[in-house]
DNA sequence: ATGGATCGGTACGGTATCAGACACAATAGG
DNA sequence: CCTATTGTGTCTGATACCGTACCGATCCAT
C-alpha cells in the first residue's frame, strides 16, 4: 500500500512508533474490516497475521481444559495482536475475537517479526505494550479474586469505553456474562443496578455511558491501575 | 565472583541459556540468601537486583488502591524477578516477595539490561520466560473466576511443590488466605478437605503433599496449561 | 515452667452468586 | 403480516463463601 500518513492513524502503537519504524511497517500494512466474532487468533496455532486495530474491541480470552473460559484482556486501538508476538513465543493459549466490530491495519506475522529484529525503538515500544497487556491481566486477576460483579462490570465498562468513539458500546448480556464468568441474569442485574445509579443506559443490545465521572467512583477500586501504567510505559491515550 | 560452574545451577534460566551467555552473566552474579518475606522488588519502584532463584518460592501480588490483593503468579527455580526487565519497563505496579525462604544469584539490573541488550539469545529466552509468566498470571484469573477455594487451593500446592525439594511446604493458612484472596478459616477448610481425599496432610505450618498424582487429578481443570506453555516456551523443567 | 504470642479449628448468621426454568419483548426473515 | 429467533427480565431454591467472633493448641522467650 505504502500511502498510509501516519498522522491520521489512530491506533495508539502506530502513530507513537518513530517515523522511520512506520516507514518500513507502512509498505506492507494492509486495511481490513473485522466483523464482530472475527477470530484474530486461535488458541496454541501460530496466526497469519497481526493486527493493529484503528476501531472495535477484541477480547483474549483464556480457557480451561472442562471449558470455563473468562476474558483476561481487552485490546482496542490501544494495541495490537498477538501482544507475544514480540516475546518471541509463536503463539499463545488464548483466544482472541472481536467483540465490537471494527477495523484494523494487519501485517503478517513473519513480516513483523522480521522489523522487530532490525529495529530496537520498535521492539522495545511492543515490549511496553507486551508489559502493559500482562499488567491488565493481573489486574483481571485481582479483581475476579476480590470484586462484586457490579464492580467488575463497571470496570469492564469503563475499559470499552476508553476504547471507542461516542458513548455506546453494543453488546449482548450473554457476551458480556462469559467475558466476566458469570450467569447471564447477573448481568442483567448488575446492569439494572448502575442503571439505577444513573451510571449508565441500558437497552437492547447497547449500553450507553451516561455519566463516566460518576461510573469511574463507582468502580475506583477495579479500574484505573493498568490505566495507569499504560500511560507510564506507552505514552497518552488515544 | 566469576567461578560459579554453569552445569551444577539450579535456576532453570541460568542452566539453559547459552554457555557465553552465562560466561557474562557469571562474573557479576553474587549469592544471596532470602529469608522468609524478604521483598525482591517494590511496586512502582526501580529495583536493584534481579534475582535468579535456586531455592525457595517468591510471590508476585498485585494490590488494589483499597488495600485488596491477591496472588498473580509464583517465581522459583524456574524463573527470575522481575520479568518485566526485558520488557523495558523500568519496574512495574507489583509486589514480590519470598513467601518460601530460599537463595539466589542477583545480578545489578542495570547489569543485566546491559547484558540482554547484547545478546539477542539471552534477551529471547527471557522474553520466553516473561511470556511464560504472563500466561500464569492469566490463568489466575481464570481461575479466580471459575474455580472453588479447594481447587485453587491444590493448583497452589501443586505449583509450590514444583519449585521445591521434597515434599513439605511451610507456611501458614493465614499467608495462604492472602495468597488465594479467600478468609482465612475458609483455607483452613479447604486444606482439611484435601486432607480427607487423602492428597495431602496438613500440619502447623507444614503442608505436605501426599500423593501428587491425584492431587493433580484433583485439580485437572486449574492446574496444567500455563506448565505445558512453560515448557513448550523455555523447555524442561528443574 | 510459665506467660504471651502465634496459629489453627469451629460456629453462626448473612449474602452474593449460582443453576435452572420460564415468560415476555424486540427484532429479523419469509 | 406472521413466525422464528434472539435478547431480556424474573422467580425459586440451593450453596459457596463471607465477616466476625471465640477458644484451644502449639510454639517461643524469658
Amino acid at each position: 500500500m505504502g500511502e498510509i500518513r501516519q498522522d491520521i492513524i489512530r491506533n495508539n502503537l502506530l502513530r507513537l512508533m518513530s517515523a522511520d519504524s512506520f516507514a518500513r511497517l507502512g509498505e506492507t500494512l494492509e486495511w481490513v474490516e473485522l466483523p464482530r466474532s472475527f477470530e484474530l487468533s486461535k488458541p496454541n496455532e501460530a496466526c497469519p497475521y497481526a493486527y493493529f486495530p484503528e476501531a472495535g474491541i477484541a477480547s483474549i480470552v483464556a480457557r480451561s481444559p472442562e471449558g470455563q473460559q473468562t476474558e483476561i484482556g481487552v485490546i482496542g486501538r490501544d494495541g495490537m495482536t498477538p501482544a507475544s508476538l514480540v516475546l518471541d513465543a509463536g503463539h499463545d493459549p488464548y483466544s482472541i475475537f472481536m467483540q465490537v466490530q471494527g477495523e484494523a491495519y494487519r501485517i503478517p506475522c513473519e513480516t513483523l517479526q522480521a522489523l522487530i529484529h532490525e529495529d530496537r525503538d520498535l521492539q522495545g515500544l511492543l515490549a511496553r505494550y507486551a508489559q502493559a497487556l500482562a499488567v491488565q491481566s493481573a489486574y483481571t486477576a485481582l479483581s475476579n479474586a476480590v470484586h462484586h460483579i457490579d464492580e467488575r462490570l463497571a470496570r469492564w465498562i469503563l475499559m470499552c469505553h476508553d476504547r471507542t468513539d461516542g458513548n455506546e458500546i453494543s453488546l449482548t448480556h450473554e457476551f458480556l456474562s462469559i467475558m466476566l464468568a458469570v450467569r447471564r441474569p447477573s448481568v442483567t442485574t448488575a446492569l439494572h443496578m448502575l442503571e439505577g445509579k444513573k451510571l449508565i443506559y441500558s437497552e437492547r443490545g447497547v449500553i450507553i455511558v451516561r455519566d463516566r465521572a460518576a461510573l469511574e467512583a463507582f468502580a475506583h477500586d477495579v479500574y484505573g491501575e493498568c490505566e495507569k501504567e499504560y500511560e507510564r510505559l506507552i505514552g497518552t491515550r488515544p
